[in-house]
DNA sequence: GCACCCGGTTCACGGCCACGAAACAGTAGG
DNA sequence: CCTACTGTTTCGTGGCCGTGAACCGGGTGC
């Protein structure tokens, strides 16, 4: 699937599944009842339209929506020296350890980076632990839990910063 | 005027106010001729709606960009000389201890800002007590609660100021 | 089919230390 | 005199991080 899709639901009935999409961050589109009150978006990639609407107008606000979606994914996170890691509007500031493993995976944001490489930035002199990376990795991913970020594991590969949730 | 106003105009009649508001980056609505082709906003600032349309719709999306408008507000807070604390709003008056603490995070909103230089700008000669800083910090953070601030410490790095509850 | 291992994930524990909260006291200003 | 401000101490807590162990799914060899 195309990451800058966008769904379109009908509101309020298909309340929950839209609730699923703003959990998701997926942009999304309401279509609103012609006697159901006013919607009220919660983000940028939330919009809605008045329904019976023409196909043009519908189309136009899943193209800005689709726009707004493409700005956000050219996004990349950036780690400053005080150890800060930002990612549009959300920030963690990160343990010293974190920092230091996460700095090549920012480094190399959505491409894959080897867990030998991943040990050398975290642990310059050698691993305390046979599997200390891994413990540390998931401490990692939990701090990046709800920013946009995922940090996700291609199997005796490595590892991958990439959007997504 | 209050500077969380929207403007209102009709599309594609009064373009050239449109662009006028665009380039003053007021919060604008675009009130769409029946027949006119369907509008494209240039940023989530700027909203638009086919007419004929309810009253309520019109409002609700003014609404929305009223709260974005006003997101868009809390940028950053200002301290005055009078030690009076400003953050959208919202504000307080600082005691002349919390007024120097917090100059340099103000200064420097957003970012990191070092235990070393946060008790220089608090005790220019020299902290009184070991940890004199902490609680004075201590006491900041509970005055700035419910402001929209928030004062985080990044462990054996310093502070930063920064939006959030 | 089965046992086994490999790569990875998760949990819980413990020591260390930076930081945070509360409480108290002295002081200055209205 | 009362109140807000600020210095000082003490104690608690929570973050950080190494460590061991259980767990799990997917291969691989037998």
């Amino acid at each position: 699937m195309d990451l800058t899709d966008v769904a379109v639901v009908r509101w309020p009935d298909e309340t929950r599944q839209l609730e699923e999409l703003r959990r998701r961050g997926v942009p999304r589109l309401a279509l609103v009842s012609p006697h159901a009150p006013p919607f009220a978006p919660v983000d940028p990639l939330e919009d809605w339209v008045r329904l019976p609407a023409a196909p043009a107008d519908v189309r136009a606000r899943v193209l800005t929506l689709v726009g707004r979606a493409e700005q956000d994914l050219r996004r990349r996170p950036e780690l400053s020296d005080d150890r800060l890691l930002r990612y549009g509007r959300w920030w963690v500031a990160l343990a010293p350890a974190d920092a230091r493993l996460i700095a090549p995976l920012v480094d190399r944001f959505g491409t894959v980076v080897g867990r030998g490489e991943l040990a050398k930035a975290g642990w310059p002199d050698g691993l305390p632990s046979r599997n200390s990376l891994d413990v540390q990795l998931g401490r990692l991913r939990r701090r990046l839990a709800g920013s946009g970020l995922m940090l996700r594991t291609v199997r005796s590969r490595g590892c991958v910063l990439a959007p997504g949730t």
